[in-house]
DNA sequence: AACTAGTTTAACTAAACGGTTAGTATCGGC
DNA sequence: GCCGATACTAACCGTTTAGTTAAACTAGTT
């Protein structure tokens, strides 16, 4: 790696970092700089300005979520086990990248403005991966057919909220061991992937 | 209502749209003063300081969560239709308060630094509403035995990422018309109820 | 060593920001 | 009308912020 690749990746690792604790508005680039251990003035040099650093934060953070999303489900042999294979895919995601859901969530509060054009197609990608997921099983009978926009919203969300709620969790009492700490723990994992088939399974008995 | 009761109503208000938008660090005192109609000074005269409006408009946003949630699912005779009653009291909080999923989701992206201590302990709350609802389907056999927190977090984020992904829904394609739109449609609504009551019944047959 | 191009820096700048000040306006009581 | 208290304002202030500049530094080549 040369010279200008190294210090561009040490200022993209800072400012993932303040970006993901501020956001946009209330990080401050002197604070990157002084993370990512160079003057001020050389951000501007190889980056631009804050909202071109944002910008690439943004691109690196979220990464081809569709690709690697489609390659782990693509390993699985049927729809349960590609609808495992989706919920673990999050999991493990956000579990490797905790600055993910804080920048996400500060993204979606202002309505998805700031995000590249690329992170929708990623989204309209990962929506259509649960939906032919669905829709397989729903063909095979074992899953009722359903919306797979909400399926996602509840997977997705429950994922992303249990990320950013750790400080609230470990506030509130009585929640079992499992159910606190930073990450999200096997247990709760293999929860999510439980209810998500429990879900999106037909019902074998009508009401 | 008298003149200063008037005047600190208008700020509050304002102050809501915009630390909604912008939050926190975002907005600005000046937009506030602006949307409001009075001059900024006025803010300090009545309310202090941008931190004390900021803590202001979060009490104000959040209300009393808990106590609004309590009254409808206890006017519910089973727990079936208390389930029922906590995911529907949810959407209509959300959509009569549409700044409320912005300010939360900033917040908990935030670590909930500034959450005050009311709104953690109404969180508390809400999660007891629900474990004894829970509780009491998996006494009567109708429900299966399962954490709160987790399918509070599924109904819930499901709710909150529904709701501010309004702008990026309409961006993504081929998504019915029930699913577009700001508010949370009675029919997407109803399905999650229909799949908050699939999660939490007790399964008829074993795998 | 000299040269060159790329990189980094300390010091600086204009604009923006939250907050303040001195003055004015309004209201109700006497 | 006068007065005091409260409410409101235009103009201002000191600090902070994102961004800039000229000079210094670094590394590679001849």
């Amino acid at each position: 790696m040369d010279r200008a690749a190294e210090t561009t990746a040490k200022i993209i690792a800072a400012a993932t970092e303040v970006f993901s604790e501020a956001g946009f508005s209330g990080a401050r680039v002197d604070e990157i700089a002084a993370r990512s251990g160079v003057n001020k003035a050389t951000i501007y040099y190889h980056i631009g300005n804050k909202k071109v650093l944002y910008g690439e934060v943004m691109h690196n953070v979220m990464g081809n979520l569709a690709m690697h999303l489609a390659r782990d489900v693509k390993e699985a042999q049927t729809p349960e086990q590609r609808l495992k294979a989706y919920v673990r895919n999050f999991v493990a995601t956000i579990n490797l990248n905790p600055h993910l859901p804080p920048i996400i969530m500060r993204e979606l509060a202002s309505g998805g403005k700031n995000l590249p054009e690329v992170a929708t197609k990623d989204m309209n990608a990962v929506v259509g991966i649960l939906a032919s997921i669905l829709e397989d099983g729903a063909t095979r009978g074992d899953f009722a057919v359903m919306s797979p926009f909400i399926v996602h919203a509840m997977i997705l969300g429950a994922i992303i909220l249990f990320k950013v709620s750790s400080p609230i969790r470990a506030r509130i009492e009585v929640l079992p061991e499992e159910l606190k700490g930073d990450r999200i723990s096997p247990e709760v994992a293999a929860e999510l992937e439980r209810l998500a088939l429990k879900m999106v399974r037909e019902e074998r008995q009508k009401d």
